[in-house]
DNA sequence: TCAGCTATTGGACCAAGGTCCAATAGCGCC
DNA sequence: GGCGCTATTGGACCTTGGTCCAATAGCTGA
């Protein structure tokens, strides 16, 4: 049905890799690993379902650079930073800026579980909303650019006599716009076709 | 116009409070200072504007104990926490459980004003919309509950007569009823009212 | 140039919503 | 018992929305 999520392992430590690998997968999880931030940028697993836990010091591009880079690229893979010698206040900056969780090394296998866990489960709360405003947006799409303008006055509530005069043409035409816009978006009534903007705003 | 906010600051150590009670006032903010997290609830400030800086390491309820009462009583107050030892994880705790920061003593005066300023914002935004909320909950209450029923079944785009068919009535009924929420709930159309209970929802 | 999409409009007609006035019935409170 | 609120219903009437069929005009890509 869904697409099977995946933890991806990026640490610049073949050790560590090759340890917390076997941790998560003992616990029934499939794990990628890579040994550099940008091997796994490279991957093409970025839109990929799961969860990335992170090495925050690495050569080249550390954890937050990543994190930054992911944000950039508007995805929505939670981030698990793991860190030998972080301070307070690196923890707390990577939270605020949307990090799922923030470890110390050495982990704690259940914590780290614990979080990985989480971390998929809000994933996949992400992909299906992202892939539902996907849906809405596609819909949106196909309507031309004077349909749209009637779907927004309609929208906000305006009549159809109303919105002719604010577009500047006469009611009848209004009205085959928006059987148009209703037909194309495929809802039943007004409040479905509300509700379906209301989604897209969040 | 907007209530004033203050910075409500809370320290066991009467010296730090003195201390940052000044840096703080001198960038013309409004404090106010307790020597201990009980002493802050006992006052009656939970529900006003503002942000609370707090220590975390004190007698009796410490930062986060006091993070969760407030939680509990559904507060919006900001909270900025200080700790001069505090570890990495529970700075991530505070922050996953919705701290607006979390610093390190000696703090940075201008750490502390901005993360001040961000809170009060914040802050300011959150009453608001609990205002508007609880405008609307306070329209919602006024209705008789089957008006509310009705409001429900129209807001699904139900058509008066389906509503009268769902609700064991007739389709004259049901306009009364329908006449009498659009009344209520001040809305000049259905779009409105849906776009109102939107609100509600975030 | 022609087909197809888009925007526009007209007319007719039906369905649905909104608004008057008016009336009945149950229920709790003074 | 009477008053007020709530729920219910009827009828008349108007406005709005939705759906047919039909037609014109501009613009674009094959």
């Amino acid at each position: 049905m869904t697409e099977a999520a995946s933890v991806y392992l990026v640490d610049d430590q073949p050790a560590v890799l090759k340890a917390m690998s076997r941790l998560l997968q003992s616990a029934g999880l499939n794990v990628v690993t890579y040994e550099s931030a940008q091997a796994f940028l490279d991957s093409g697993h970025v839109g990929k379902a799961g969860c990335l836990v992170l090495d925050l010091a690495m050569p080249d591009m550390d954890g937050m650079a990543l994190q930054n880079r992911l944000k950039e690229m508007n995805s929505d893979l939670p981030i698990i930073f793991l860190t030998g010698h972080g301070s307070i206040d690196t923890g707390v900056l990577a939270m605020k800026l949307g990090a799922q969780d923030f470890l110390t090394k050495p982990v704690d296998g259940d914590k780290l579980l614990a979080a990985v866990q989480a971390a998929c489960e809000h994933n996949l709360r992400c992909r299906q909303a992202r892939k539902e405003k996907q849906a809405i947006q596609a819909r949106l799409n196909s309507l031309t650019p004077r349909e749209l303008e009637v779907l927004h006055l309609i929208v906000e509530g305006k009549l159809n006599k109303q919105v002719a005069a604010e577009l500047g043409t006469v009611e009848k035409t209004i009205k085959v716009h928006r059987a148009k816009v209703m037909s194309k978006m495929d809802v039943p009534s007004l409040a479905a076709l509300i509700h379906l903007l209301e989604k897209l705003k969040t």
